[in-house]
DNA sequence: GTCTATACGCTGATAGAC
DNA sequence: GTCTATCAGCGTATAGAC
């Protein structure tokens, strides 16, 4: 819809309005994940962009209008975590992706916290974590089948199975390094995994 | 401390308390489990219970160290998941132990979110995980070593990396099932990755 | 679009009567 | 030990001036 705006040239705000949605949601990612998304608060979020809290509310309605755009946000910026990474061979850019996101803490901080807060009552993002780990599952049962038809999965492992567990423990790890970066090592302990499950 | 007191015999109400406050711990379990600690509020604990909100700060000084105490029950109930099952063998023990926890979603409701939550800043039960998932990887680093000792371990394996990862691995899974309880089967995951680590 | 003023509820915690 | 009364503060959201 912003584009759409653009077309037409000297046609108002638009594109300010745009970017300071941008500003919004970015401010917002950061109280979430630092606060998780109950305890951050919209005035938090409007003293970090610079504006009263009212204001926000002209850009989002509400805020759990707001923390779905955050969600959406973070996905385009990380894709599917998949699909970011068709080019090579499959192991090398789930590892690649792992690599990558031990430089941008905030975005994993993002992530693990409020997955594990969506399983909360009533969490207004539940929704959305259940259909994006369904996706999840469903392209990395892809890639699995495309190394089982190619003969490089180990004998006797199921696919689908597989992808979960492979999920599961990428986010498992990921919140262990979270809360003591020191002491686990994200890259080698995937690595370790798929050494396992994908034949050379 | 309440053994102390019962020593005694007849002497008050000091039963009866430790039953309140065991009550009131059984109730907070629950109100965290389903909002999570910081959207829990002593007044439904208190609720749940039947008693004023001021009441329970007779039991509990502060809402966090209500909190230490439903974590170290939890605890309590469940062990360090490893000490549980020192029986039989450790791929049955774990595997038990996962298909009992199926039977308690309370108990995994209340674990997954508050972990979750805990990577938020300033979360008064962050150092209890932290501390928590550094005595779970060492406990299970132990079992993966007297596996490696007893070659039963598959060649190449580092039994601290695949503690860490098994432990990742459970927990993702449980993250996933509590969310779309269809959709996985813990119990087969946990199967097939022991199935790959250790050998028969 | 942005603000102030404000409604209205809920929070954890304290003081003190009984 | 349990209560009522109360505190000071923060939460989201609305109304309306500019």
């Amino acid at each position: 819809m912003t584009t759409e705006a653009r077309r037409r040239g000297p046609r108002g705000p638009y594109a300010k309005s745009a970017e300071r949605r941008a500003a919004i949601v970015e401010a917002a990612s950061g109280v979430f994940a630092a606060r998780g998304y109950r305890a951050g608060s919209f005035q938090e979020v409007a003293d970090v962009v610079g504006m009263s809290q009212t204001s926000l509310l002209h850009y989002f309605p509400s805020k759990q209008a707001l923390l779905l755009a955050v969600l959406d946000h973070r996905d385009s910026l990380l894709g599917g975590s998949v699909q970011r990474t068709p080019g090579p061979d499959f192991r090398t850019g789930v590892l690649r992706q792992a690599e990558y996101n031990s430089g941008v803490p905030g975005l994993i901080e993002l992530y693990s916290v409020l997955a594990g807060e969506a399983a909360t009552q009533d969490h207004p993002g539940r929704a959305w974590f259940i259909e994006r780990f369904t996706t999840l599952r469903g392209n990395y049962e892809a890639e699995f089948q495309a190394l089982k038809d190619a003969g490089r999965l180990r004998d006797g492992i199921d696919p689908a199975r597989a992808a979960a567990g492979f999920v599961a423990l990428w986010d498992g790890i990921q919140l262990q390094w979270l809360l003591d970066p020191e002491a686990v090592d994200v890259v080698a302990v995937l690595r370790d995994h798929l050494d396992l499950v994908i034949l050379p």
